[in-house]
DNA sequence: GTTAGCACTCACGCCCTTCGAGTGCTAACA
DNA sequence: TGTTAGCACTCGAAGGGCGTGAGTGCTAAC
């Protein structure tokens, strides 16, 4: 999308800043007098009818009708996030909030992450997602496998920063749990210190030749292992938060936005997708996702020991505000890094 | 509730069930034309009235107004429940739906109920809920725990049945890996067999005998563990179906229902306390939870091996297909207890 | 006991009007 | 030349009246 800030004077920005501040709050047309009121610019209202006249024409705004005020486009969006937004600074006792509900001694990854869901969509009131940390980046302490039944064992993958996860996997019905056994404490002992990811190509061979006869049974396993491990989950909070919104009182339209939040792949590819960029706003039909086309995103990453370990964000309607949104997640980005940090040793 | 069989002749009995399946497809109320067409008993629609009447003043029935059909009371679903609907079968159909949805070769216990919800929800069109297996009851027959960071371990619990289940769990400073291993070995050597539920009273006495001073860290972790295993977990699937339905038009009627699904604790309770019965109904004020009272819930049991391991269930309105949510229910516990008794040996 | 007939009720949809917020244009003003 | 007051115009929203029709309850006849 190309920067039009160039073609806006500095009065046709703050008139529009009024607009798209004023629609935020109340969802209805704003009318010219109402700029007028509201913007301390002691302009009159006619003056301001002709900026508007202007600003439609230059397609910032839209009019639902001809006698009704005037609706931000996307393009306003876009140009209010750029360029005009005030970037909100969150009340202390937002801080509070914040601080209070996140900073309990919880010792688990997977819990900080729920709270942190909760937290976020609790204080935007619009739907939170939280993708959880990727282990694929991350160093191996330990990988354990339990046997469970025949044909298939437990692996529990350990990192050294403490976060763990597990999968179901296969294993070859020739191994008694005695091998596994003997197979876990190996790989554990090769692995420790490398990436997953390097895992096979790096490590494998010094492990095959140990094995001898079950190397093809090994090498099974840690893909199955790499595979499950690659899966990445992502918590969602406060789906029915979208009901709050007079944009989503038709039936309909909440159910399709639900049952796309119920999906939640496109949550997921989008949290995937913006894992490099310190924050990402997807505003209305940016989203490749249809039935997504009304809504915005917002994103951030967060990390752990100075580098991305995962993503969050927000979705809620197209008229959503962008500054509080994206204060909030800029503090909660630097609140849960510096939580992951600290518990990640 | 009272059983009031006795009160109704068998003419009332068809006339009131013509009623409520035709308020269950349309969501309108019912007129004495309407039912004198579609029962079959040759009655003209005066003859109706006058039933309708009686019916209304025994509590069957209500006027939404003086010139309105009828609609169903609770007391009417309770009877239609009871006694007067026609226990639907299911189509070869729809079997045939649940069987190609469920009996692909999954390996394991979560994604067999993932998998379920998404069929009981997909055929019913409301939201399902489906308890996972309880291992309370089960035999042990491993506890693993694997040293994660300082203080920190999971616990990973396997059934003789193959489920498994794990918990982060605080461990002593003092006990060093190896410690911990050896525990770990312990525990499952003296556990092996026996319900988590009996292990605290009967095996740590035998326990403590063996590991000495570290009694009391371990008897700290086998609590910790056990407090663990007696969390339930609920899958849900297809909160956003209730937007389908008329009643839930309204989108703050809609947000109370929503947000109580989110919240998930009064499923929860209804399936745990419904474990013992094999197919329970709750219909609208009879669920305990003011928010639910316009809900009716359908849950039954599941089995493996013969002995009931959990529930599942369907939320919707109280305007319910009961007879198909009850074939379907009736169907799938058997499919889920046979995958399950199959899948767990 | 059943039914036809009939007067009555009342929500729903329709049309019409009113109201008011908002616009665009023009002319006057600084 | 930019700003503003004034004014005619537009059009959705809200409200009132009316006809329609589904449904009822009652009565009288079968």
């Amino acid at each position: 999308m190309s920067d039009n800030t160039g073609l806006l004077d500095i009065r046709k920005m703050r008139i529009l800043q009024a607009i798209v501040d004023d629609y935020i709050m109340t969802a209805a047309p704003v009318g010219s007098r109402t700029v007028s009121k509201r913007s301390d610019m002691g302009l009159s209202p006619a003056t301001i009818r002709n900026e508007m006249s202007d600003l439609t024409e230059l397609g910032f705004l839209e009019q639902p009708h001809t006698s009704a005020g005037r609706v931000p486009s996307e393009k306003a969006y876009r140009l209010y996030v750029n360029h005009i937004m005030d970037s909100a600074q969150l009340t202390d006792d937002e801080a509070d909030y914040i601080k209070r509900h996140l900073d309990t001694r919880v010792h688990e990854v997977g819990e900080v992450i729920r709270q942190t869901a909760k937290v976020l969509s609790d204080m935007t009131n619009y739907t939170s997602m939280v993708l959880v940390p990727q282990l694929s980046s991350m160093k191996l302490k330990r990988i354990s496998l339990i046997p469970v039944s025949d044909g298939k064992a437990m692996a529990v993958v350990v990192t050294n920063t403490g976060v763990t996860k597990n999968a179901m996997i296969n294993i070859p019905e020739s191994l008694s749990p005695d091998d596994i056994e003997k197979i876990s404490k190996l790989i554990t002992q090769k692995l420790d210190g490398h990436k997953l990811s390097e895992a096979i190509e790096t490590v494998l061979p010094m492990i095959r030749s140990e094995v001898g006869e079950q190397a093809g049974a090994v090498c099974e396993m840690l893909e199955d292992i790499e595979r499950s491990m690659s899966e990445t989950d992502v918590e969602v909070v406060g789906a029915s938060n979208i009901l709050d919104y007079p944009e989503y009182a038709d039936a309909t339209k909440a159910r399709t936005f639900l049952t796309e939040i119920e999906k939640g792949d496109y949550l997921q590819k989008v949290l995937t997708d913006a894992s490099d960029v310190e924050m990402c706003v997807k505003i209305g039909t940016e989203n490749d996702n249809p039935d997504m086309q009304d809504c915005s995103v917002v994103t951030v990453t967060y990390k752990a020991g100075g580098k991305n370990i995962g993503t969050m964000g927000v979705v809620g309607p197209t008229r959503m505000d962008y500054g509080k949104v994206m204060a909030v997640l800029k503090y909660m980005s630097s609140s849960l890094s510096d939580i992951l940090s600290r518990l990640l040793k």
